[in-house]
This record gives structure tokens, C-alpha cells and sequence, in this order.
DNA sequence: CTGGTACGATACATCAATGTATCCGATACG
DNA sequence: CGTATCGGATACATTGATGTATCGTACCAG
């Protein structure tokens, strides 16, 4: 009889998410899952033995979908550097409400190896993806060693939307985001040529432009 | 009688960061706290409304001590800027259980408005901390126009403190982040010159930088 | 249609955490 | 020294969450 359980694990999982965002993990109960999902205890512990169980279930399944969405996002091999930051950027983006519980899931997840080690997972995972997508497009003979292969690149690109996203956690201005990131992006890829953005929005700070190494 | 509950404070308030780390911020009772600093809850409500206003008050006093450190960490003008990634490193590199609470925190903030003001405060103070010792050492001619200004440039240096640091959280390898940390920094940095660094310090990192546990 | 069972609801026992009211001892002050 | 008071301990009432055992029913098989 999996159909109406697939359908009540389904609702219980969607509604977790909304609760999980709103309250954060570790202050949210079992009967305030069941209760934005429409059912009452009884339906949580035939589909769960805990909680933990049911946020490693939710993470999973969502971490995989977005895993696909950014393979899927970077097939078209990209024109040009910006094309390639615009990629990244619509594949990695995600919402607020993503970022709250998935920064809740890597704390959950610090302090329980074992889900710590499923997290790796998940993430390499997505950097392999990055990685294939980066490799033939970006020179990286300048960068430091750990850079220069494809999945340090990767791992980098990661490194930089996860600091980006921390922000998001106080801006909450989606917009803002994206463009943040994208600066950044642009600064670690973009590296031998002259800039092609002519500065249009900031001329003062044009001032303050100097040779490297210039000890203060 | 400023003087016993001045002792008893912070003996709370570092006793609690210990707690917050281990158990996570949303885990942990006020009975949890008291015990681990060796008093009852009387001792608490005594000193403390709720535990989020202990929770406030151990981040204020923490996150304060950090920005002083990173001022102090960035007076002497570096040489080049090798020496300049090294002190960013060396001032803003923190321990994993600081990440572990200051985590907690964030997201905590995240969903409080009033707390996530007073944490852009904070960061704020921070990052101009960084931006005045940047500002003269780094020639960002070729970079973003959002990250031309002082501001913009240790915004930047921050995101990627913050995305290095959600590594440590899954790796707590404190080494393994503060290299990472600095190739990041020097990627984004170092713009127009040629790689000075031949990898003499690890060589095995050319590859695979690390073998994690088997992941599920 | 009809039974059997899987699935969720209900009821109950237990436990842990909270807040408060009160008590006792240590400490500063006259 | 004595004493009033502050600070922390103790005891208690209350709440809410948990897990389990049981029940009723919707669903599918034949």
C-alpha cells in the first residue's frame, strides 16, 4: 500500500522544509512538522524513527535535485568568461529559505560524523559537476597550486557562493546576491585580461589605483 | 555586590560557549549551561532572562575581542603581498568551535531581525577594520566595480573567509583551512603577476588535497 | 463486494525543561 | 561586629514534547 504512504512522506517532507526554515532545526518539533503537513503524530513515526532521520531524508532529496539542476545548468559550453559567470551563478543560486535550512544541515552534520561524511559526499558530488564545466574554460596557470586543478577551481567557486550566501542569511535581497556573486566569481576567473567593464557606476574610486606590492 | 556576579557571569558565559559549540545553540537547556559552570538555575535567572539574551551576550563579547585582534593583527604595513595574505590569515583565522557558535549565531540572527542588525554591526566594524589596512596594499584596478571601493574589496576578503570556513566546519583540519584560506585570498588578491610561489610547502597538494572518510 | 491489512489517529504514560516563589548564606556597609 | 541585602540554591507547579500501545478506517486483492 505505497501509494497514500508515498503522498503522506511527501507532505510531511514539504512541510519539514517550511518549518525547518522558519525555526530552525533544533527548535522545531515533531508535532509542528505533523501539523503544517496536515496529519497528526501517528503519520510521522510509521514513515520516521526520529526527526534527525526525517532532515537527512529532506536534505538529500533536495541536495540531489540541486545537484541535477546545476549539471543541467552548465552543459552549453559558454561563449565567453561573463557568459560562463552567469552559468555558475544561475545554476548555484538558490533562496533564502534554501540557504537557512542547508546552513542548519552542515551544522547538524559538523557535529555527527557520519552525516558529516554524507555531506562530503553530496558535495563533491556537485564540485565534480562544476569541475567538468570549468576545466576546458578557465585558465588557471596563475593561481595558486591548490587552484589549478579542476576540482580545486571547483572547490573554490563553492567556497566563494557559500561566503556569498552567508550574506544572504542577513540581506535576504535575492537580487543583491546574485550580483555579489557574480562580482566575485568574476574576480577569481577572470584573471589575464583587461577589465571590459569601464567602471561606469563608481568613478571615484578610481582614485585610489596603484601599482601592487606598494608598501604603505 | 558587583563582585561575586561579575565571577558567576562569566564563569556562564564561558561555560555556555563550550555548550553552544558542542550541542549547538538550539539543543542546549538552560540546566545544560548552569551545569557546565557549576550552578544551579537560580545562578541563571539571577543574571539572565532567557537564554537568548545569554546567547547575545556571549556573541557580542567574543565577536568584539575578534575585531579587536584583526585590528591589532593589521597595523604593520606588510612587505608584499604575501606578507599581507599572511596577516589576514593570521588575524582572522579562528578556531573551529568560534565558527561552530558564531554559525549558530548567524542563523540565529537570520531569523531574529533585531539580533541580524546588530550582527551587521558588528561585521561592519570588521570590515572597515580590513578595508584600511587593504585599501593601500592591494591595486584593484581590474577588478568588479563592487569590489574597487576599500569596502567592497574586504566584503570580498570576508566572503571568502566565510566560505573557507564552512569547509572547517565539515573537515577541522585548522592547517588544511588556513592554507586554503590563504590560496583564496592570493587568488583574488594577487591579480597581474605571475605565480611566486613554487609550491614548496606541500607538493602532495597538487592533486587531491584530502582523503576524507569513506562517504556513504 | 468483502475481508484483511497497512496506515494514520487517538489516548496515555513519562520525562525533561521552564519559570517562579521562597529560602539561606555570603558580603559590603555602617 | 552586627545587620540588611544581594545572589544563588531549593522546591514546586506547569507545560509541552516524546514514544508507545491501541484503535478505526481507507485502501487494495481477489
Amino acid at each position: 500500500m505505497t501509494r497514500r504512504r508515498a503522498e503522506t512522506r511527501t507532505r510531511l517532507l514539504d512541510a519539514a522544509f517550511g518549518v525547518f526554515a522558519a525555526r530552525g532545526f533544533g527548535r522545531v518539533s515533531i508535532e509542528e512538522v505533523c501539523e503544517a503537513a496536515g496529519y497528526t503524530r501517528g503519520a510521522f513515526y510509521s514513515n520516521f524513527d526520529t526527526l534527525d532521520e526525517l532532515f537527512f531524508a529532506l536534505y538529500t532529496q533536495r541536495s540531489e535535485l540541486i545537484a541535477d539542476r546545476v549539471a543541467a545548468g552548465l552543459t552549453q559550453p559558454p561563449a565567453d568568461l561573463h557568459e560562463l559567470v552567469a552559468q555558475v551563478v544561475g545554476a548555484l543560486t538558490v533562496d533564502r529559505e534554501w540557504v537557512l535550512v542547508s546552513t542548519d544541515f552542515r551544522l547538524y552534520a559538523a557535529r555527527n560524523p557520519d552525516v558529516a561524511a554524507a555531506l562530503v559526499a553530496h558535495r563533491n558530488k556537485l564540485r565534480d559537476a562544476l569541475a567538468t564545466s570549468l576545466a576546458p574554460a578557465i585558465d588557471r596557470s596563475d593561481l595558486p597550486a591548490s587552484l589549478q586543478s579542476a576540482e580545486g577551481l571547483a572547490r573554490a567557486v563553492m567556497a566563494i557562493h557559500d561566503g556569498a550566501a552567508t550574506e544572504l542569511l542577513l540581506d535576504s535581497d535575492s537580487n543583491r546576491f546574485r550580483s555579489w556573486l557574480a562580482d566575485l566569481l568574476t574576480a577569481l576567473l577572470d584573471r589575464p585580461r583587461e577589465t571590459p567593464q569601464p567602471t561606469a557606476a563608481d568613478p571615484a574610486t578610481a582614485q585610489t589605483v596603484r601599482p601592487p606590492e606598494g608598501g604603505a
